[in-house]
RNA sequence: GCCGGGAUAGCUCAAUGGCAGAGCACCGCUUUCGUAAAGCGGGGGUUGUGGGUUCAACUCCCAUUCCCGGCUCCA
């Protein structure tokens, strides 16, 4: 008999029964063989080494693919388990071990009275390096779950003995078998341990054994793994990188923002960070008189009342600031929905109002646990271009696309940020009706679909309250994070039983829109900073132009340049110091200010200056008047030097 | 909140129980300069905070606040 494989090119080939992948890349070619770690078997990735089904489809999995990289790193996991399982003995006890994105972790419990910090990584790094070089097979064993169960309870493993009790349900499972240590394990992984030709352990964490809180904390290595130490050396290289772009670091070299131990999690913004701002509200506030929404502004405070009609008295008080006031339960306010309800319910509303859009930037507080607070992304306090639109049913489609226009308008056009819309629909537990669930459901579908907007639909993750479109956002390092969000409510109007009187005179109970485009302005801030590493473009740089005067002898005209930079609206800055021109460049170049305006004797003659642009040098002379017109046009464009660095 | 690490001048970091230091920034003087760092000089500290051990604490111990990396949470 023979075995039947089709390759990616659609070709049949006829081996031998028994025959393996690696057999297969082999009689292809060696050097694919050699650059290969395992294979993709109808779809499923396999080892290289397991024996194949008779007919099948191969494709052969390179080391420098992503699928490739991931069996690498789950390898690198149980290379590193191995390691410590060496150094500390038989007595640690393994969690889950599985390979994630640039890496792979392991869970473990060290024996009781061993401390592991960072310090200790080394050390396992130097064992796990032996590992490599020994170069071990990785042998896959299929076995009875029950055999398998026993021999994680001779190890030891009481966490590998639940994992095989509570979470397979198959009755055989595998373990794979590197050198002296032995792992329960789905696999698939490389031929030997050689095969991770580059490894470095990273950073030591804890984590809930299953991530749940009430269990036990283990201890977590993390490590990266590549298929070259070339690679490895570009992936530390991009860390570093990313390091430079942080917001934190950039905010407090760029002056933008600060934070002071008295208020953890609330930003200072700093002048400069205050103009960018200032500036997005601006231009959030412009597309909203273009896309009829009406600003309003409503209290901090809120009696207990307004909670308990809400649900957030009985579903997010921990999240809350509570307070007395005047012997009476009070909040300071987590979200501005509910005081848009009063609003709305103020006075009777007709069918010709609607759709009632209400834009609020008011502060919002939510009282997150001290652990998760992270410079701008995870704050205590914060304002978002929140808005709640208030529409009849039929209404909602064409109040969705034009949501989505805007996400497209703010996210494509003008920030160029790349973004991925989720789709997410009706959860187990929610409210409302089952038919309208779904009616609203298919019109975010079409909608979408119709936006040309690449999105996944991720089943019933949606709010309890209704269906939402949520939108990652990836800056220029390609972390995501959720900013914007088009969510449909159809619980809150019920439940402050608002209504509208329709055109056949009846009262009609309105949906309600939940939308944010930039989300938390300070969320969106750290992203857009990351971004442009800094380099903000044009309009929103807080230091438009900066003039230089190539010596004390120009002062004069270099006053007068920078006086009608002013006048003409633009952020300007002078430097009349005592340095030489080259290090006044420098300190510009390092604020990231993206126009510097050279004034010498050959510009003060001719009312002009030498303009200078960020990163790019030298772009020539112009006139005074000149410079300020094509400023003016660049910054109401707002693209104009967004390149990033 | 939990695990691990950390906090020293405005910033980045040194000082392993014995006189708190460097570079950058800042201030002053000299220099008057043409596109990414001129030279010299000066000021700057309750070593996060509170307690303790010690003849002596940045250093060791306890507590606490905040920050960082994760976990978790994200009506």
């Amino acid at each position: 008999m023979v075995t039947k494989v089709t390759l990616p090119d659609g070709s049949v080939r006829e081996y031998p029964d028994g025959v393996t992948a690696l057999d297969v890349a082999k009689s292809i070619s060696q050097g694919l063989a050699k650059a290969s770690v395992a294979a993709k078997i109808n779809g499923e990735i396999w080892d290289f080494h397991r024996p194949l089904p008779r007919e099948c489809r191969v494709e052969i999995v390179k080391e420098d693919t992503p699928p490739g990289l991931e069996v690498i790193r789950h390898s690198a996991a149980h290379i590193m388990a191995g390691a410590v399982r060496r150094l500390y003995g038989p007595g640690v006890k393994f969690g889950y071990g599985p390979p994630v994105e640039d890496g792979f972790y392991y869970d473990m419990e060290f024996p009781e009275g061993a401390k592991f910090s960072e310090d200790d990584l080394p050390r396992v790094e130097a064992e796990c390096k032996k590992i490599i070089e020994a170069n071990y097979p990785f042998v896959r064993e299929d076995l009875p779950k029950e055999e398998v169960i026993r021999r994680m309870r001779e190890l030891g493993q009481p966490y590998k003995v639940e994992t095989l009790e509570k979470d397979i349900q198959d009755p055989t499972a595998s373990v794979y078998t590197d050198g002296d240590f032995i792992d329960l394990c789905e696999g698939p992984h490389v031929p030997s341990t050689g095969r991770v030709r580059a490894i470095k352990l990273t950073k030591v964490t804890g984590a809930y054994w299953k991530g749940d809180q009430s269990n036990r904390m283990l201890t977590r290595l993390y490590g990266t793994a590549w298929h070259s130490d070339k690679a490895l050396q570009e992936y530390l290289r991009r860390i570093e990188e990313a390091k430079k772009r942080d917001h934190r670091r950039l905010g407090q070299d760029l002056e933008l923002f600060m934070f002071h131990d008295w208020s953890p999690g609330a930003v200072f913004f700093l002048p400069k960070g205050a103009v960018i701002y200032n500036e997005l509200l601006a231009f959030v506030r412009e597309e909203y008189r273009k896309r009829g929404f009406d600003e309003v502004q409503t209290p901090q405070l809120f009696n207990k009342s307004l909670w308990e009609m809400s649900g957030h008295w009985d579903h997010y008080r921990e999240n809350m600031f509570l307070l007395k006031v005047d012997e009476e339960d009070f909040s300071l306010k987590p979200m501005n929905c509910p005081s848009h309800l009063l609003i709305f319910k103020h006075r009777r509303r007709s069918y010709r109002e609607l759709p009632l859009r209400i834009a609020d930037f008011c502060p919002l507080h939510r009282n997150e646990i001290k652990g998760v607070l992270s410079g701008l992304t995870r704050v205590r306090k914060f304002e978002q271009d929140d808005a709640h639109i208030f529409c009849a049913e039929d209404q909602i489609e064409q109040e969705i696309r034009g949501q989505i226009d805007f996400v497209k308008y703010v996210y494509r056009d003008v920030f160029k940020m790349p973004f991925q819309a989720k789709l997410s629909t009706r959860p187990p537990k929610f409210v409302g009706v089952i038919e309208t669930w779904n009616r609203a459901e298919a019109i975010l579908d079409r909608v979408l679909k119709e936006s040309g907007v690449e999105y996944v639909v991720n089943a019933g993750d949606g709010a309890f309250y209704g269906p939402k479109i949520d939108f990652d956002i990836k800056d220029a390092l390609g972390r995501a994070w959720q900013l914007a969000t088009i969510q449909l409510d159809f619980n809150l109007p019920e439940r402050f039983d608002a209504e509208y009187e329709g055109a056949d005179g009846r009262r009609h109970r309105p949906v309600m829109i939940h939308r944010a485009m930039l989300g938390s302005l300070q969320r969106f801030i750290a992203v857009l900073t990351e971004h442009y590493a800094g380099s903000f473009p044009l309009w929103l740089a807080p230091v438009q132009a900066a003039v230089v005067p190539v010596s004390e002898k120009l002062e004069e005209y270099a006053r007068q340049v920078y006086a009608k930079l002013r006048e003409a609206g633009l952020r300007a800055e002078i430097d009349l110091s005592n340095e030489r021109l080259s290090a006044k460049i420098r300190s510009f170049e390092l604020q990231r200010i993206p126009v510097m305006l050279v004034c010498g004797q050959r510009e003060a003659e001719s009312g002009a200056v030498a303009v200078r642009e960020r990163s790019r040098g030298d772009v020539g002379v112009v006139k005074v008047e000149e410079l300020i017109v094509n400023l003016r046009r660049d910054i109401a464009a707002k693209t104009a030097l967004s390149g990033q660095a």
